[in-house]
DNA sequence: TAGTTGGGTTTTTTT
DNA sequence: AACCCAACTA
């Protein structure tokens, strides 16, 4: 009996077909990550491979990790060895060794959309673009764009001859490629792209992972774009032993570049090419998998592939139609809470799923409403928050001088009188004498019409200096507390910020991250901790293990499964969205399509669709048909009835005597150096009151339905932390987003944290 | 220079 | 509805 046993004979032939490359084209629910890590442990155990020799690149730093434990499962030895990760982490981790060669430091710093966009600003001011008529969104885009298909600022120079907006766009190119170099930058996009650059330019560094990569796996490749399959392509083109794992029907990532051609076309590029299919499907049960197939067929542009299981039917899917987007959002709520209480799942089961962010809002009020633990994937990205972009921005300017977008994003933070004037002058100096920004904050005294604002420059660089000098001596921990200390930048927090308790401890959570990560790295440095923190998506921090409801986008849902899955707003308009509707390119359509498809796939034992009449948009109210995909689902698999009650009139009635809807609309902006007590009063208690009502109310549920808290210790219980050793769980508090947990530690003392992020463990 | 106000725009999806 | 930005005022 060996590990391969339990594999069908296709998943048998994709692990035992190593040599040559290799399309394996695996349905939803297929076993595909199986497979995978089948293979891995295959090569390592039949084959000899040393793990030294294979690359497995994912999607998600979540993917990736999983992919190595279970690989770790299988085999036991060797698999941290392995290079497993996602495109942009590889090619990182290659550049930073290498970047030299192409005229950067080897320290470069990742930019972020909200980085571009500020290198942006400058440019179109520069360049006297009218942003009016060309917006920095959409001059990014179509950057981005290029380089997803390795078209050079040069090449883009040469296309755009007669075409005046394609000229603007090219000028602005060039000099945004110019301004990063300058700054010792990279955007996403240039990690690919700078990588496929140096291996062209360097044979020999190409020629040395060539033949460091002899096996090489890529997971999700219905999602690579045209500059990811070009580095593929180089890094495999010596042993030729290639395996491409993807779903032409899951391929929802057009709007970032994928390329679906890639795997289209990869018999074409590859005729010696084994082709198998995984079709079995082991995850939903029949009805939903009828469903799906149904409406992926309309579609044209397809491998063609159908999904069979040998699952029994299953109960019909629901459809239901209400009003309004509340009642929809009530509904899925309640419905989730009736199947707690009735013992047919338990909060970690269910996922709802809904097409735009924006979706999130109304189905979180009414989970916090009926007491429902749940965890909103997306949105706000934890390293988006200003608190948090400031800190890092610190960090940076730290760790790279030359990187103006953090200098200048903290020059003035906390407030230092340091004006834009000023900063107008500074720059034009730094131009002039071709210098970083930094460079020339260092030297005022040279810097003409300067006056009075020259020795408010000087204490700043006076800081940075000396951080700089103390950081290998007193290490990230010792580091970031004393920039908070010595900036007051929690006291900046309180003087001008709305909720400043919650942005504190936020800071304080990106102190447990640094404390986590210097204990889980040999060697950490500044710049490696900036680079992990750039390169996490959100969905790297759900833990599955949590007893919760997850929300989240259907893009964030491709390769997750739940057993009930909810998917919300299926109007058209909405889901197709209206951008979609009125496309005249089919491809369009079609993409939102394979969405829908990946939308019902996720779905084990069972899946309800639900729209709504009308809901607002952009604060107006809109009418909505059903969604097409709706009416694409064979009548007979559908169950349509009405929405019967499942509670007691008075039950629902106190439920919705808790909603937000009273809540008064007030400003959010931060005040005029507010008095910190009276805004507290003003503003805080509607929203701490809602929060005090959630605590009750998760209490009440715990008693009555008997749901666990979600986490696996809870209060008076002794837990450990990677650095802060052993403690006493002291209040555990529900947050939106989390547990706030506050632990006495018998030798650190007292902390709050955030649950996902601390890792406590039950001792 | 800092803070206020009013007007205009929007992301649909993210490494 | 929420956010961002430019123009205006103290």
């Amino acid at each position: 009996m060996s590990i391969y046993d339990t594999l069908n004979d296709k998943q048998r032939m994709g692990v035992e077909t190593t040599e040559g490359p290799v399309l394996l084209l695996a349905g939803a629910g297929s076993g595909k990550t199986r497979v995978l890590t089948h293979r891995i442990a295959y090569l390592l155990e039949e084959e000899g491979v040393s793990p030294w020799n294979i690359l497995a690149i994912t999607f998600t730093n979540k993917a990736a990790k999983e992919m190595r434990d279970r690989v770790d499962r299988l085999v036991g030895y060797g698999s941290e060895q392995i290079w497993v990760a996602t495109f942009h982490a590889t090619c990182v981790r290659i550049l930073r060794r290498y970047a030299d060669r192409l005229g950067y430091d080897n320290n470069f710093t990742i930019y972020d959309t909200d980085d571009q966009k500020s290198v942006m600003k400058d440019i179109c001011k520069k360049l006297n673009i009218d942003t009016k008529m060309f917006k920095e969104r959409a001059i990014l885009g179509a950057i981005s764009s290029a380089k997803d298909e390795l078209i050079s600022p040069m090449q883009y120079a040469m296309d755009a001859f007669g075409d005046f907006q394609k000229r603007k766009i090219s000028e602005a190119y060039t000099e945004y490629q110019n301004t990063l170099k300058k700054n010792n930058a990279m955007d996403f996009d240039d990690l690919i792209v700078k990588t496929v650059e140096l291996f062209k330019s360097c044979p020999e560094v190409l020629a040395q992972y060539q033949n460091r990569f002899r096996y090489i796996m890529v997971d999700e490749y219905q999602d690579t774009n045209t500059a990811q399959f070009e580095l593929v392509r180089l890094l495999a083109e010596q042993y030729r032993n290639l395996c491409v794992v993807g779903d032409d029907d899951q391929s929802i990532y057009k709007f970032r570049g994928a390329n679906i051609r890639n795997i289209l076309d990869f018999e074409d590029t590859y005729p010696e090419a084994t082709v198998i299919k995984l079709e079995q499907n082991y995850r939903s049960m029949g009805n939903i998998l009828a469903a799906a197939n149904a409406v992926i067929s309309n579609n044209r542009g397809r491998k063609g592939k159908k999904l069979w299981t040998a699952e029994s039917e299953g109960s019909r899917l629901h459809l239901r139609q209400f009003d309004t987007a509340q009642e929809e959002a009530a509904f899925i709520a309640e419905d989730i809470r009736s199947k707690n209480r009735e013992g047919e799942a338990s909060y970690g089961d269910c996922a709802v799923l809904y097409r735009t962010n924006a979706q999130a809002r109304l189905l979180e009020e009414r989970m916090v409403v009926l007491g429902i633990p749940y965890t909103v994937v997306g949105g706000q990205n934890f390293y988006g928050r200003k608190e948090i972009k400031d800190v890092l921005a610190y960090l940076k300017t730290i760790d790279n001088g030359r990187d103006d977008v953090a200098v200048k994003r903290i020059i003035n933070i906390p407030k230092r009188g340091i004006g834009s004037t000023s900063i107008a002058k500074v720059q034009a100096y730094a131009d002039a004498q071709e210098m970083s920004f930094y460079d020339a904050l260092c030297r005022t005294e040279e810097i003409p019409g300067l006056g009075k604002a020259a020795a408010k420059i000087a204490p700043f660089v006076t800081l940075i200096q000396g951080f700089r000098s103390k950081v290998d001596y007193y290490g990230l921990e010792g580091l970031l507390k004393d920039l908070i200390q010595m900036t007051e930048y929690e006291e900046y927090l309180k003087e001008n910020e709305e909720e400043p308790e919650d942005r504190i401890e936020n800071v304080q959570e990106l102190v447990n991250k640094v404390i986590t990560y210097e204990a889980e790295h040999d060697q950490p440095t500044l710049g490696e901790f900036l680079e992990e923190v750039a390169l996490v998506a959100e969905i790297d921090n759900v833990k599955d293990d949590v007893n919760r409801v997850l929300l989240m986008t259907l893009h964030s849902a491709k390769g997750l499964e739940f057993p009930h899955v909810y998917l919300a707003g299926m109007e058209d308009g909405v889901f197709p969205s209206y951008m979609n509707i009125t496309s005249d390119n089919r491809e369009d359509l079609e993409e939102e399509r394979r969405l829908a498809y990946v939308g019902i796939t996720r779905a084990m034992k069972d899946l309800t669709l639900t729209c709504a009449k009308s809901r607002m948009i952009h604060g107006q109210t809109q009418y909505n048909m059903m969604s097409r995909f709706v009416k694409e689902i064979p009548d007979e698999l559908l169950d349509r009835s009405k929405p019967k009650p499942r509670f007691s009139e008075e039950e629902v009635i106190s439920a919705y005597s808790h909603t937000f809807a009273q809540r008064p609309v007030y400003d959010y902006r931060p005040k005029a150096v507010p008095k910190p007590k009276e805004t507290a009063t003003a503003v805080k208690p509607f929203v701490s009151q809602g929060i005090g009502d959630l605590n009750k109310i998760v209490g009440i549920s715990k008693g009555i339905g008997g749901a666990k808290s979600g986490l696996e210790y809870g209060v008076g219980d002794r837990v450990s932390h990677i650095k802060f050793g052993e403690g006493t769980v002291l209040s555990v508090q529900e947050d939106p987003r989390d547990y706030k947990v506050t632990v006495v530690f018998d030798k650190a003392g007292q902390k709050v944290m955030y649950a996902s992020f601390a890792k406590l463990r039950k001792i």
